[in-house]
DNA sequence: GTCAATTCACATGAAAGAGACCACGGTCTAGTG
DNA sequence: CTAGACCGTGGTCTCTTTCATGTGAATTGACGA
């Protein structure tokens, strides 16, 4: 394209009519004025919180439920209302929410305090102070005044497996050392039986409430979309069943309705680029298999040397043979290639992880399957689809410059 | 043929080290009035 | 006199290694029928 053509383009850009009517609607972190299908939910957690408007303690609250099934959504909505009942009859109630999951920003437990404690108001310097030393500002700022604290911690077992469970003892424990204020809990979490693996004492203080938020089934999926479809395009927009479709999909895998309104906000911006005037079925495959293309490369691409190198090793292997891949080949393989390339070999240790955490991410299944007399390893096999594998390799082939 | 013991090839956990990054306080240095 | 540069110390964080322990069924071998 020429440089006058670019311009050209562009002028045509705008011009065009777009599908969307507001396409930040569609988006994950967009909250919606009312929550479908989640009553129920949403009546029990306004029974438990509701002493705090009164600073009664409200009792901890853990809630569990798979990603896409309204978890944060629900209790962004409780406590938006909650914040803005106190703010306007002047209670002390403070409600700070993390996400766990973000990188360097709440996923140790020096980050985390920091983090809380900055939403306080003060401020901590990103790494060189002792966490005791954060404990003791975090402390202070909480009991400077009589007040209500409830910290809300979204993707707890996200930060337990990294920092341990530590942290959870602290705060459930740091109630009897306060003076003037209080703090609740709440922990969401993806992992259901994430709890199993707690220290039973803060189990058992942690989760004084339990909440599980079900999966949705595909007609709730349908009652959501349609909810933002309605705002979130021009009207006419969408073929006739494109919305019911979308629902079925998304309700195949675990009812997720964050997936589900990805899935039509790509398959709407495949028919945009393709200069269509209304959203097809055909968009919505070509959008699924888009997604999972964007988020391998992504995954894969952000991975360092070494862990390309693992991969690289797997799916070379895979190609070759379909069955029964073991973590010894690959890491033979993998040595083989560390030498091709100029790397130092990590230990077959690391390596077991990395594979590990590749099969966290989706890459690849994992299982860990024991052959008798001839040991225990895993099975690994590719969970990509195969007519992506030879990108993937050309794209590591060159990243390794191998 | 039966059954318990053995064995393999890792999985999985815990601890600890290396190196990067950062804050803080003290000291040095150069610029300013 | 003071602001800024510089340095040492002590802290966290991430990635990694080392050491230790766990695991589950195929295989082995003793045993009895």
């Amino acid at each position: 394209m020429s440089q006058k053509g670019l311009i050209g383009y562009f002028e045509k850009f705008l011009d065009k009519e777009s599908l969307f009517d507001n396409k930040r609607i569609l988006q994950a972190n967009y909250m919606p004025e009312t929550v479908f299908h989640r009553e129920d939910e949403i009546k029990k957690i306004a029974t438990i919180l509701a002493p705090s408007l009164k600073l009664e303690k409200p009792s901890n609250l853990f809630i569990y439920g798979k990603t896409g099934t309204g978890k944060t959504l629900t209790i962004k909505h409780i406590t938006n209302q909650i914040a803005q009942v106190a703010k306007e009859k002047d209670i002390k109630l403070k409600i700070l929410y993390i996400n766990c999951k973000l990188k360097r920003v709440a996923d140790t437990e020096y980050r985390l305090i920091a983090q809380f404690t900055r939403e306080l108001g003060k401020d901590i310097p990103p790494t060189g102070l002792p966490t005791d030393e954060v404990y003791k500002i975090f402390f202070s700022a909480i009991d400077n005044e009589e007040q209500l604290v409830i910290l809300i911690l979204d993707e707890v077992d996200y930060l337990v497996k990294k920092a341990g469970d530590e942290l959870l003892y602290n705060l459930t424990r740091i109630n009897s050392e306060l003076k003037n204020s209080q703090i609740s809990l709440i922990g969401i979490s993806n992992d259901l039986i994430f709890a199993d693996h707690l220290d039973p004492r803060i189990k058992s203080s942690l989760s004084e409430e339990e909440l599980i938020f079900p999966p949705y089934n595909a007609i709730q999926l349908q009652d959501i979309l349609k909810q933002r479809t309605d705002k979130a395009f021009k009207k006419n927009v969408l073929e006739q069943g494109l919305i019911e479709k979308c629902a079925a999909f998304a309700a195949r895998e675990h009812g997720d309705a964050r997936r589900a309104l990805e899935l039509l906000r790509v398959s709407a911006e495949i028919a945009e680029r393709n200069g269509f005037s209304n959203i097809k079925i055909e968009h919505l495959d070509r959008a699924e298999r888009e997604i999972e293309k964007n988020r391998i490369q992504d995954i894969i691409v952000a991975q360092p040397k070494q862990q390309q190198a693992v991969l690289f090793s797997i799916i070379s292997i895979c190609s070759k043979r379909q069955r029964g891949i073991f973590t010894g080949e690959v890491y033979e393989v993998y040595k083989g290639i560390c030498i091709q390339c100029g790397l130092r070999p990590l230990t077959q240790r690391r390596v077991s992880d990395i594979i590990s955490e590749y099969d966290m991410f989706g890459v690849i299944n994992t299982n860990v399957i024991s052959k008798g007399r001839y040991g225990r390893t895993k099975e690994i096999s590719l969970a990509i689809d195969y007519l992506l594998v030879p990108k993937l390799k050309k794209i590591i082939e060159e990243n390794l410059s191998l």
